[in-house]
DNA sequence: CGACGCGATGATATCGCTATCATTCGATGG
DNA sequence: CCATCGAATGATAGCGATATCATCGCGTCG
């Protein structure tokens, strides 16, 4: 509709574009509109510097060439290339991919994107997965748990960006952090299950390392009160549904059925949850349920599943503003601990 | 370990290197290598082309400097990006994640990364992500869904890279194509459960487009047999568990309680079964549920959970080989229909 | 023995943008 | 009336890599 007013110029523009790539730079927009190529970058970064009647002029040419910019060079010549990247296990983990969200929409609003990688779970990926995205620059970057490898620490340290690591509590971080404490709360899903007056227990977890921190917190904590024997059964991570209904199986071969379990996500919890009720036995009369993770289904299992809430939007939102804040030069808390909240509900 | 054999070398390094932003480049390793820059881009790029004893020479230098390869400038030269972009609606959504799991690891062997952007159920923000996106110069782009505004339409065509659109059909894709028939499973399920007797039927589904297509092809097949009346649960998409639960809760309040309900995501199904269950409904005795998607927990609900399998990995797989092929310059097969499978568990 | 080919390497010119410093010009004030 | 200043714009020089075309030996062959 616009081209059809200006319809004559569209040949002209044409020819005077089709130079190499046949794609519309800066240059051929500044050329169009009469003006230096730094005064249609300063339109597009900087418009509080240019009169309105030239920004006007430069819309309309940017407008009607459907000029893109190319973030690549101006990456390149300001060392600013507006994206950060966020390492996570698993995109397909639902604990992760609701931080991720709200970390993407966070920096969306600020004119950032976030580049994604998966490590894999046993980490495996993360040195190769490291040295690919920072040869792409990143404004900033997100990573999930604080062990590292040596090799990866270096790199970290020499790429000299702000960093966010998420989803741990440490008094050392590479750089800033957003967690809660695992132990903590193994310890307080033992305190609580003790209270209730549960006499035997079990776990039913992923061979991960933070579930493992929780497990040795719970374990030690039943220990001093004087409950030693705990049904384990270790599962391989990612964890899933099934591999809950495997878990209490095993636990059930393992010797007496314990009176409670704690699983190390919710997704675990469901499928013991599951595999209990196909074996007849009632929750939490027969045997008492703690997850982890309080998923949008937790609250709607019957009986609802109880677990252990944490607010994974907010450290998505979290670490963005943190990087935002750096990117700003100014200098934001390192730490944050966002907590956590055992949610008890019907399994237990 | 290294640097304390070289020791003595590295303070003249540090010193010819720190010119401007402190960061080792191509040049500073060329030139302690004792060869050109473009060497260096050889020993990184085409190997092949290089002496070994010249490759053995360069690569030390870059241990030992820690070199990080810039690919912004690599790509502003070769205009090639190495990356590609994928647009979902969600991330959180598994049957979106694992396609895009398969996505990342295949095109990741070929050396390519992945920037996900989401683009937010409505198809809201897609117009303007995709402009951020294509202003990083993708070498190619992954679309969910077939439906794009004009505006998009534009881009994506102007971008002349290769793109393949994913999870529907149509014979008219933008370039590319990896799907399957939403019509046909619509009919094929409503087949289904004609087949084995039920006679009253209902549909809680989102508010999604593709769900939309299973849903008039569901109804239709139904009319065809004679089955006007289908209550009908419409919900908010991203579905999740509770709004499942609603969605029952809704369809009672309709009318009678139909003998059968087709559900727009296994989500929403499990959320029937449960509210079903919650009230004291045997499944399927008194009501039978189909799901879509046979996302990983509906082999383990209990009853299992009948569903619409899709092979979602393949999907991943097939549009990276498909974006490799081109990139290669290869032209593979434009449209794949991947097929889907009714899988008959507990719950029909 | 000179022409030729080929493997290995290099010089030069971009890629498309922005940082930095310079310039222009009209308004302002002493 | 001229120095000064600030708003608006421009000229120039990179950013860090690769494409392209040259160059240089050296072995081979007629």
């Amino acid at each position: 509709m616009e081209s059809s007013k200006s319809g004559s110029a569209i040949p002209a523009e044409a020819e005077a574009i089709r130079k190499s790539t046949g794609i519309v730079t800066l240059a051929d927009v500044a050329k169009l509109a009469g003006v230096s190529p730094i005064t249609v970058s300063r339109v597009l970064n900087r418009p509080e510097l240019v009169a309105p009647a030239t920004i006007a002029k430069v819309r309309q040419v940017i407008e009607r060439t459907g000029y893109v910019p190319n973030l690549l060079a101006g990456g390149l010549a300001s060392s600013r290339t507006r994206f950060v990247a966020a390492i996570v296990p698993a995109i397909s983990n639902q604990v992760f991919s609701e931080s991720i969200q709200a970390l993407t929409d966070r920096l969306w609003e600020s004119g950032y994107q976030v580049l994604l990688g998966t490590s894999g779970y046993p980490t495996s990926r993360e040195d190769a997965l490291l040295a690919a995205i920072l040869s792409r620059r990143p404004d900033g970057l997100f990573l999930t748990g604080i062990s590292h490898s040596d090799e990866s620490r270096r790199r970290l340290i020499a790429a000299r960006i702000p960093i966010v690591e998420v989803w741990d509590l440490t008094p050392t971080p590479i750089d800033m952090l957003v967690g809660f404490s695992h132990v903590k709360v193994g310890e307080e899903v033992a305190e609580c299950l003790i209270a209730k007056g549960y006499k035997r227990f079990g776990l039913v977890t992923a061979d991960d390392a933070r579930a493992e921190e929780r497990n040795v917190a719970f374990r030690s904590t039943l220990d001093r009160h004087g409950f030693a024997e705990i049904a384990t059964a270790v599962v391989q991570a990612p964890s899933n549904f099934r591999l809950g209904r495997e878990g209490l199986s095993r636990i059930l071969e393992l010797g007496p059925l314990p009176r409670a379990v704690f699983c190390s996500s919710d997704t675990l919890a469901h499928g013991v949850l599951m595999e209990a009720q196909a074996r007849g036995l009632s929750v939490p009369g027969d045997l008492a349920i703690v997850g982890f993770g309080d998923l949008n289904f937790a609250a709607y299992t019957f009986p609802s599943l109880s677990t252990v809430w944490i607010d994974r939007p907010a450290v998505g939102r979290m670490a963005a503003d943190m990087l935002l804040a750096r990117f700003e030069g100014k200098e934001p808390e390192k730490i944050v601990d966002v907590g956590f909240q055992v949610v008890e509900r019907g399994t237990t």
